[in-house]
DNA sequence: CACAGTACTGAGACCTGGTATCATTTCGCC
DNA sequence: GGCGAAATGATACCAGGTCTCAGTACTGTG
């Protein structure tokens, strides 16, 4: 007997809000999905040769509020996303190969609660970010 | 006797590479000075008036390089530029009063130390922004 | 099945933050 | 004062991103 469980799939996360998993959307997840780093949007656009440009944007816009899929801010400033892992958690962007890594770190968090207290601040959000050499790029060249 | 210590003005620092500290470097500095909190480029523009929109962007580029600006991004992706302590900080930025204040909290970078280490990344920079509400905003309004 | 209503779409106009170009001005230095 | 490098303002331009709108695809109700 399956025991019901809070529905993490695109499409169910879609419904709950009246949506519906379309063929475009289909496709930017699976573009998305296929990609072994972070896309920019012209990126995904050029994997996705039906869906119109707009439309491209809108869904964009819509993964991410859905929770779907991560915008990743690069060093330039340059903006790249990847899907998700719906938990909490951080990035670390490789300058050499351009793989974006997540993690969690409960410390950083930890401490981040603990400053805020201090501090008298009310948090809603924090963003960390980190950015340096993966561990495949420093054997290529470790220099 | 005045020992000489590291100069840090603005005009020392834009010396160093042979730059010099003109009129409107001078009013882009001083209208993030009086401001308080956070400027758009258009709101520093607007509070230049005799400066020209180019020369803006790239003052406030160059100030950025020489770490006597800081970009702050906001909750929403916007982004605005304070004036810079030079050391090393981070930002939390008020969702109330929209008031952006530095902080440093070593147990932070610390716990990023930390992590990178034991993933065996090589940390080239980070970047730790917090938001919420800070200490004036929450005792206007408790809720 | 017919039909009504809503979600969604692509094309293209449009907007806006930022850059490139270039002729002119400012400034440090001799 | 005169020279060369640095800096400037006007303006054309470009790139991301949004808006509009007419048409399409679904959903669900009878
Ligand atoms: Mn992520
Ligand atoms: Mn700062
Ligand atoms: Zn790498
Ligand atoms: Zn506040």
């Amino acid at each position: 007997m399956t025991r019901p469980r809070p529905e993490r799939s695109a499409a169910s996360q879609l419904a709950a809000s009246g949506r519906r998993l379309t063929t475009p959307r289909k496709a930017v997840l699976e573009a998305l999905g296929r990609a072994d780093g972070p896309l920019t949007i012209e990126e995904i656009w050029e994997a996705v040769p039906d869906v119109g440009r707009a439309t491209v944007f809108r869904t964009v816009k819509l993964l991410l509020e859905l929770g779907l899929i991560c915008r990743v801010v690069l060093e330039n400033g340059s903006v790249r996303y990847v899907p998700a892992t719906p938990d909490h958690h951080h990035h670390f962007i490789c300058s050499g190969c351009g793989a974006v890594e997540e993690f969690q770190h409960p410390p950083i968090d930890e401490a981040i609660r603990t400053l805020a207290e201090s501090a008298g601040f009310e948090l809603s959000g924090h963003a960390v970010e980190l950015y340096g050499r993966c561990r495949h790029c420093r054997a290529a060249t470790p220099d």
